[in-house]
DNA sequence: AGATCGCCCTGCTTGC
DNA sequence: TGCAAGCAGGGCGATC
């Protein structure tokens, strides 16, 4: 479950094994691993042979990679199960292997996506005037982004008629924070779920995007965060890490500040983790 | 336009 | 044992 810790690990990955190559030939073996291009995936390879990879962006959970010479890039996310893995040319095709790139040298590797549950797909798009894949312009800068407007962003909260979990998972709010790290922060400020936004005071904000920041710089420092085998980093070896996460997936386990039982809701579709004593329910709207 | 909800997908777990 | 239901869930598009 790839939140933006797990993807910047990701991007340091193609940064460092991807970035000046040139590729050769690309297959794509599912067709939905491409993304929103009607000509398909033969045109989807026809379009990137022969030019050469630029170094890889991010914002929030999404990735690209600028192609040198052209004003298009390949744009990347990895949904719930999607890996980008730099394997040996030599190594047996993944289950799940979507789409493969391979580059005109001789370093002997190649790039994979594999992805499980096919939520995940790349594209290509052009850049805006900013660099910026087109189809990823309303998505918000992620709170790691130096140019993340804080005092806006807490203004657009106190704007909007909805709850804190809604709009910290709320792309064009701010993008990066996903299901797992929203819990962590929430946990964190002490703040329940179902809060009303415009009930938040300028102190609560800041302390609120100080908590999210430090989970994910947190997360970052130790190589991202996954539960199952199914998140990998680009060179393939596992994202998981042992850290104690304080409130998802914990129900019924003490809270670690109080003791209490953790509490799980079902939440759109998904669930919240939260402490009945330290996140107190919101009164009644 | 802001808010809400259904859908996409596969594999593992749970329950009858 | 076998099958079905539940669960994981990010983003997008339809709808109000």
């Amino acid at each position: 479950m790839p939140e933006l810790p797990e993807v910047e690990v990701v991007r340091r990955g193609l940064e460092r094994w991807v970035a000046g190559r040139t590729v050769d030939e690309v297959e794509v073996l599912h067709p939905r691993a491409v993304r929103r291009h009607l000509a398909g995936g033969v045109d989807f390879a026809a379009r990137l042979r022969g030019l050469r990879f630029g170094t890889a962006m991010r914002r929030g959970k999404y990735l690209w990679v600028p192609l040198d010479d052209a004003e298009f890039s390949m744009l990347g996310h990895l949904g719930m199960s999607g890996q980008l893995l730099v394997r040996p040319s030599a190594a047996p095709d993944e289950k799940h292997l979507r789409i493969r790139f391979r580059f005109d040298d001789v370093l002997g590797t190649e790039l994979r996506f594999v992805d499980q549950r096919t939520f995940g797909g790349l594209s290509l798009h052009d850049n805006t005037p900013e660099g910026l894949p087109d189809v990823i312009a309303h998505i918000a800068r992620d709170p790691l982004d130096p140019a993340f407007d804080d005092t806006a962003f807490h203004t657009a909260l106190r704007l909007r008629r909805t709850t804190i979990k809604r709009a910290l998972l709320d792309q064009s709010l701010i993008s990066g924070v996903g299901n797992i790290y929203a819990d962590e922060a929430l946990w964190r400020s002490r703040l329940h779920y179902e809060r009303p936004t415009a009930t938040l005071t300028r102190p609560v904000t800041a302390g609120l995007l100080g908590h999210v920041r430090d989970v994910m710089r947190e997360a970052l420092d130790q190589g991202g965060t996954s539960f199952d085998s199914l998140y990998v980093n680009v060179n393939g070896e596992s994202g998981y890490f042992d850290r104690s996460l304080d409130a998802y997936g914990r129900e019924d386990e003490p809270c670690r500040r109080c003791g209490t039982p953790m509490r799980r809701r079902p939440w759109m579709n998904r669930s919240s983790y939260f402490c009945p004593r330290c996140q107190r329910p919101p009164r009644a709207v």
